[in-house]
DNA sequence: ATGAAAGCGCTAACAT
DNA sequence: ATGTTAGCGCTTTCAT
């Protein structure tokens, strides 16, 4: 029983000491391969993935800072999401056994399959903004449905009546709720869904470029566009800016997200601040807690988003 | 030794097929820490550095690669290159016995007392974008030097002759060499170099805010402004806009790594195309080689950056 | 070419 | 409260 004091209750103070002093002088580090065949922990959690982004670095640093305090390390793990082997992926990973937990991110998190095998391997898992509204399921999200409602909320104040919206996949559970987010606006505004004015793009840059020439070449222009998330919006801007249009005197442009990107495209996009790292942290202590037996204050915690106003949206132009 | 037919060459014919069947109907899985402990070996890299960015998801990806093939798994470990705890940090990642090996990134790469450390703990180690120019040193890297001069050369034939250049971290020993091209690239066409147009930022887009204010609200405008990064460019180019001047007509401005920023910034940005994701995917070849104890053809190997001409770049204004 | 057996460095259960 | 010991599931060496 030796060094077992770990954090053991029944030890006396001298002989913690006196290993103290041993552990010191034999510059001793426990071996980790040792403890974790003994003890069946690996002191590892895996990061599930399907592409690295900015959106994923912000989940990586919450992870990380949790796993600093907890002694834990973190092994990341991307995948092609429409992978057959994908399940084989997992499968071994948490079987090898590697690791001792999961956190599985859009749209893996949202994917019924990757739910079953992870029910079936009883591997601890937290997912971030799944679709889950069940109590029991340990997830962490936004509110983003009410703070896309209150985004919409914001440019109707400002005068806008033709809004469209930049929709993303459909895998992507959270994004539908913001685009329900976006409708709950408009019927405030007492304001009719344009079908012609609602497109999608696959959450990527290039996907929304398309997407923009769609909207702003059409007879029919919209004076605002609500966007699922910064990359797209950053895509619409700049197709606008090579339509002639001024940013956001003719047309007022959103994101969501708050990426870096965000604040980096010129004018600075108006969106919705996720707050990913805090996040990333709750999940992570969520299945750290969960790991050690402790049952968690809340297994479904929702994490408000806020509107960051900035430079790409302003009044809806007077003349049409 | 049952079940040494990983690769063994002494195995009959039909006992490896018995086994594999065995193998099979039992889904037989080994035991990961069991076979780290046996052979002290883990399985695993380690990758350390600063900060998390679009560079790094780069890099992530190219060993994550390699990883795969080779039966690898990756170990994250960020950290705070000021930190006095580092070497702690580093020598207990290696010591515990956690990881086989390491991959370091600027400007940890560049760090004199961390090759000390690996050096003491004789963990194989491959660095990117490090300064060595030994030739038993395991390092990739660009031509930066080379890339940036060719760069010069291609805006001093659109006639620009006021050539700015906004630089970033010293701590980063590419940095330098980029800043030295540039230098190249002015002797080249009988220009010298004015240190009112030389600023330095920090490699971040906020950083390079001020230095886009210094370089456009002066007296002496130059007519072409270079910057050591995708980031830093992006944010002259933000202040350009601010400042109505015009991209490129008034003001050419590139960008160095062709981080994903370079083509979502508008105009999108000339730049140099580093081929991060490539040179991690052989980084990592060279580790995994290494850890095997094979010897690698290259030691030392450079991968050719390319210039990328986007938007961000015309000829030089004829008036002044 | 294959079976048998001895550890690898820990943890946890047991004995004191 | 602390010392002692039996595995954890592999790899590797030694016998056969």
């Amino acid at each position: 029983m030796s060094r077992v004091l770990y954090l053991e209750p029944k030890v006396r103070e001298s002989t913690k000491l006196r290993l103290e002093a041993a552990m010191m002088t034999l510059r001793y580090r426990p071996n980790s391969p040792g403890r974790m065949l003994a003890s069946s922990r690996t002191y590892l959690i895996g990061l599930i993935y399907n592409d690295a982004s900015s959106y994923i670095n912000r989940v990586q640093s919450g992870v990380l800072q949790t796993c600093r305090d907890e002694h834990y390390d973190l092994l990341i793990h991307p995948c092609e999401f429409t992978d057959p082997a994908l399940q084989d992926e997992i499968r071994d990973l948490v079987t090898a056994p590697r690791v001792d937990g999961l956190i599985l991110v859009p749209p893996l998190s949202d994917m019924p399959d990757v739910k079953a095998l992870v029910d079936e391997l009883k591997v601890a898992t937290v997912t971030l903004s799944s679709d889950s509204e069940a109590a029991d399921a340990d997830t962490v999200r936004t509110n983003d449905r009410e703070s896309l409602h209150e985004l919409v909320r914001y440019l109707t104040r400002l005068g806008h009546r033709r809004l469209a919206y930049v929709d993303g996949r459909p895998e992507h559970k959270a994004m539908a709720k913001r685009f329900l987010g976006f409708q709950d606006g408009l019927k405030d505004a007492g304001l009719e869904l344009n079908p012609i004015w609602v497109v999608r793009g696959d959450n990527t840059f290039d996907s929304a470029i398309e997407c923009g020439k769609q909207l702003l070449h059409g007879k029919d222009r919209p004076t605002a566009i609500c966007c699922a998330n910064d990359h797209m919006a950053a895509a619409i801007m700049k197709v606008a800016h090579e339509s002639g249009l001024r940013v956001p005197a003719d047309i007022s442009i959103t994101g969501f997200a708050d990426d870096p990107t965000a604040s980096q495209v010129w004018p600075s996009l108006t969106t919705i601040r996720q707050p990913l790292t805090k996040m990333a942290r709750h999940a992570s202590k969520l299945l750290l807690d969960g790991l050690r037996g402790l049952e968690p204050e809340t297994r479904n915690r929702v994490v408000d988003a806020d509107i960051v106003i900035r430079d790409s949206t302003g009044p809806a132009p007077t003349r049409l």
